[in-house]
Formats: structure tokens, sequence, C-alpha cells
RNA sequence: GGCCCGUUCGUCUAGGGGUUAGGACGUUAGAUUUUCAUUCUAGAAACAGGGGUUCGAUUCCCCUACGGGCUACCA
């Protein structure tokens, strides 16, 4: 690696929520440039107007937040290579394109679109290269005087790269390594579209190398046309100062086949955006991992590990361990399949290890959504860390939880009605009575109690511990029992005996 | 079709010329939890195929198969 500043880019188009894919490519960008303590840049890449998504540039932004993900510079907190938005940028990228063709690496092409579908049609394979370019209507084989004609009245027309014939283009990918193509496989890709904005092949040669970028990390799906901007740096003269370019593997579809896309989340059930995404033509709804009740630091977690690891058995990372320990040598070629129920571990996994006081704020927001209302912090944090470990995604908490601060409101009387007895109402009469005599109401102390009240009434143990679960809950769920009787303290466990007994024996 | 990339349990992966091919998710069985979840223990489960090279290939090379990507005035 060269001694010059590190500095990346995350480049979306934003046409919509952010995948899965997209959020590690971001990832993966952002660890290299924190590990080797360098700058990462957010670039917005709307050259296509046709394509161009009201709030979805702010989708990228909130995401990024949300992740815990912060660029250097970026469209909203600027930089030194300003503006990051590629249509504020339009002026600049004509005149690279002027000044390729006046080299001879490029020419205007004047098909209309409507020609070049005729010809895809009319020719198997149809290439606009080395095979065809000389039929069309273009720069190189329309007289000069026509073709300044042609410019003169504003006739509609496209700047395309000529490539080279018979020459094999290689690079050093590093994630795959040596990578060749022939250049007669190559099409004269189009880089100043008829609007005046370039394509991505020509916008992101020219800003990576204005923004001084050292490392290009993209998706696997950008290597065919990695020839074309390999050869832009060279026409450009820019060659020294090209990134060092990785290409990382696809997420794929779980079952199937192909990369992993936004129909596949409806239709196997789980999201495949980060957050949620609402589409304001259709109104339709994509759901997001955040909205669903994943930890950010889970999400991010299982992507990373898609595609790379540490070469230990280590599988649970924090954002700063994945700086640390990032390293681009083993990131692993092949596509990954996207598995949610593993992605649902990392979840449970980071919900347990997170201390009560970092939940606290989204319990009682999942709380405070189901019509829970939550005053007593303290006692909010003493419930998240008793239930916690059976909470896979965020809501769980609201069913694991709920019952703290109010009542049951239905019991799961069949499991305790048919063998109801009268000796039973007897017991948890007494238990009522028993309770505010205890001198510590810790957990230890109520079960001895119970246990001993039992015998002297000649019962089961067993028998009396699933009905005052219930009592206390509703339902056969949740952690000991005599855990949530401490916690609900003694008023509130007798309240509930009672009611509950009304229900019970009515 | 053409070009490019890839291929270890169902999935994510470790490994690497001689290993009982390791871990994790999921799954199965058991233990603990007088509920559920957690936790713990055990089990089933993989080197795509064929040729080389080699004393020896899952590992290196070639071919085939399969998978994926690209093949737009989309990114």
């Amino acid at each position: 690696m060269s001694d010059k500043k590190v500095r990346v880019r995350f480049a979306p188009s934003p046409t919509g929520g952010l995948h899965l894919g997209g959020v590690r490519t971001v990832l993966f960008n952002y660890l290299f440039a924190k590990k080797y303590k360098g700058d990462f840049v957010l670039r917005i890449e709307d050259t296509d107007q046709n394509r161009y998504v009201e709030g979805a540039e702010q989708y990228i932004l909130d995401c990024l937040k949300w992740c815990g993900i912060t660029p250097d510079e970026s469209p909203v907190v600027g930089g030194q290579y300003a503006p990051y938005r590629q249509s504020e940028r339009k002026p600049i990228y004509r005149e690279y394109a002027e000044r390729l063709i006046a080299q001879g690496h490029a020419y205007y092409a004047f098909d209309t679109p409507e020609e070049l579908d005729a010809k895809r049609k009319e020719i198997p394979n149809f290439q606009y290269g080395h095979a065809h370019r000389y039929e069309l209507r273009n720069s190189l084989n329309l007289p000069l005087q026509e073709v300044e004609a042609l410019l003169h009245a504003n006739t509609p027309h496209v700047i395309r790269i000529k490539m080279p014939q018979d020459d094999t283009i290689s690079f050093n990918d590093m994630i795959r390594g040596y990578v060749s193509f022939d250049t007669n496989q190559v099409d004269d890709k189009v880089l100043l579209k008829a609007d005046g904005m370039p394509t991505y092949h020509l916008a992101v040669v020219v800003d990576d190398y204005l923004m001084k970028i050292t490392h290009a990390f993209r998706g696997e799906e950008w290597l065919p046309s990695a020839p074309v901007h390999l050869l832009l740096w060279e026409f450009l003269g820019w060659k020294a100062e090209m990134p060092e370019w990785a290409h990382l593997p696809l997420i794929l579809k779980p079952d199937g086949h192909g990369k992993l896309s936004k129909r596949d989340g409806a239709r196997l059930g789980f999201p495949v955006y980060a957050m949620n995404w609402l589409d304001k033509k259709t109104d339709e709804l994509t759901p997001g991992f955040r909205e669903l009740g994943f930890l950010p630091e889970a999400f991010l977690n299982l992507l990373a590990m898609l595609g790379w690891n540490d070469g230990t058995d280590q599988e649970i990372f924090s954002l700063d361990e994945l700086i640390e320990k990032f390293s681009i040598e083993r990131i692993s070629k092949a596509g990954a399949k996207f598995d949610f129920e593993k992605a649902k571990w990392y979840n449970a996994e980071w919900i347990k290890r997170t201390d009560a006081e970092s939940l606290k704020l989204k319990v009682w927001e999942i709380l405070k959504e189901n019509g829970v209302t939550v005053t007593d912090e303290a006692y909010l944090l003493k419930v998240i860390d008793i239930v916690k470990e059976r909470c896979v995604l965020l809501p769980d908490f609201y069913q694991q939880s709920a019952y703290f601060f109010q009542q049951p409101t239905e019991y799961d009387i069949n499991s305790v009605k048919p063998k109801w007895t009268d000796a039973k109402t007897d017991f948890f009469n007494a238990l009522v009575t028993a309770l505010p005599e205890l001198d510590s109401f810790e957990p230890a102390a109520i079960e001895t109690r119970f246990k001993a009240l039992a015998e002297e009434k000649g019962l089961k143990v067993g028998e009396l511990m699933l009905p005052f679960r219930i009592m206390l809950v509703g339902g056969k769920f949740g952690p000991h029992v005599f855990d949530i009787a401490a916690l609900l303290k003694p008023s509130e466990t007798i309240i509930r005996i009672e009611k509950a007994l009304e229900a019970f024996t009515s």
C-alpha cells in the first residue's frame, strides 16, 4: 500500500431503500477507511434523472446514522472536494469527455435509442464496438462537416468510449487477484448521455480521481465494466493515481438463484432493506431490519460475517472490533446466500450482551407503541435485565415484559381450571396473608415461604407453581416465577393473586 | 449465446499436499430450568465430477458440470 492517505467512498444511487448488499459495501468501505485512519466519503450518484427517487438520499443518510457510520465528507457535511452529488457536478464531466474525443479515445454518436434497438433485433449479439461502429451514425465514420453540422444543430448525441482492438486489459483485484479482459469483448460504452449527464463509467472515474480516492470497493456486478474504467484512467492520464479495486462478492437469495432483491423479502418473509422504505408513488412499504427490531450492532455484525471472518471462531464483533480486525485478504470470493435464521441469532446474541441501560430507550419505545406506559426507570431496567435473554427481536420485549407493567387481562385458564381444587384456593388465600409478613421480599425468601406453606397445606409445590405463574403473568412463559413476584412487590403480587382467584373459581 | 467471476455439511465458513476435514446457524436426542426462553452435553450433516502432477490430493494444474454476474443513453 502506498503512503497516500487512505480515502474510500460509498457511492449509492438514490433510487430507493438501501439493501443488505449496499449496507455491506458501506461497512467494508468504512472498516477499511477507519482501519487505516483514512477518510470515508459519501458521494451520491444521481446521474439518472429517470430513476431518481425523492427521499432516497435522506434514507441513505438516516441509514448510515442508524448504523453509527459517519461520513467524513458528504453532501450534507460538505468537504474539500464538494459538491458530493453528481448531478451538481454535471459541468465537470463534459470537459473530460471532450478531452477523450480530442485524443481519439472517444467519439460522438448520433444513433437514436430506437435505431439501436432495431440493430439489436436485427443483428444477433449486437455490440456497439469494433465490429459495428463503422456502420453507425457517429463521428468515426461520418464526414467531419456532417458531424459539425449535427453538433451545431444540437442534434441529440452521446459520447462513447472507443475501445481498443485486440488488446488485453488486466488488473490486480484486492479480492480476486489477477483479472483480465479481451478488449474485443467490451463494447463502446456511453460516457456522456444525450442529456449531458455522465454515465456511471465516466462519473466514477472522474470523481474518484478528483476526490483522490485510493481504494474502490464495489459489488462484483461491476467487474465486467472494470476494463472500461481502467482504460479511462489510462486515457485521461491518471493511471498512476488509480485506486486499487476490490470487487465484493454478492449477497444471494437464500433459496433459489440470483442476487438478493427487494422482492425476495416479501416472498420469503424477511427484510432486505436496512430500514423501512415507503415508495411514495405506489404506497408500497418495504420492511427494514431496524423496524423489525434489529439492533444496529447486530445488523452490522451479521453483514460483516457474510463474506468475511477474522480466521478464528469468533462471530460476535462490535464495530470497533471489526475496524481493528478487518482485512481485505480475508474477504471470500464466492457469493453468500443470506440466512435469516442466522441473522436473528446475531440479534438475540446482541440483545443478551447489551446492558439494560443501552436497551432502555428502545424497549421504552416498544412498550409505548403497545400502550404500556413506563414511569419508573429503575424498574424498567430490572425488567429488561430479567427478560432480555428470551428476546430475539426488540418487539419481543413487549410480550415478554408487558405483564410487569399491567395486570394480565386474560389467563391461560385451560392450564389451571381443570385441575383446580378448593385446597388450592385455600393455599393462595393463605399466601395472600403470608406475603406481607415476609421480612424480605427477595426471590429466595418468597420461594421458601411458598414451599413451606404448600407443605403445611399438604399440597405439592409442583401443582402450585404453574397456577402462581399464570396468576402473575397470564400465560406459561417468562422468567422464574419468584423473580417475577419479587419485582412485582408484595402489594401487586397479592392483587394479582386475588384477581386471578376470582377468574379461576368463577 | 458471448465474456468475466466463483464452487468445503441445508446455510455462513475455517483449513490446506499426509487432518478423526474444525466452528457457527439450523436440525435431532438428552440434561438443567416445577413455564417458556437461555444454558449445557451428545448426534446426523460437506471437500461438484473427470483427468493430470505427486509416494500421497479436498488442497496445485487442466477440462467438464453447476452456480452467479455482466451483456442499457441503469447504477
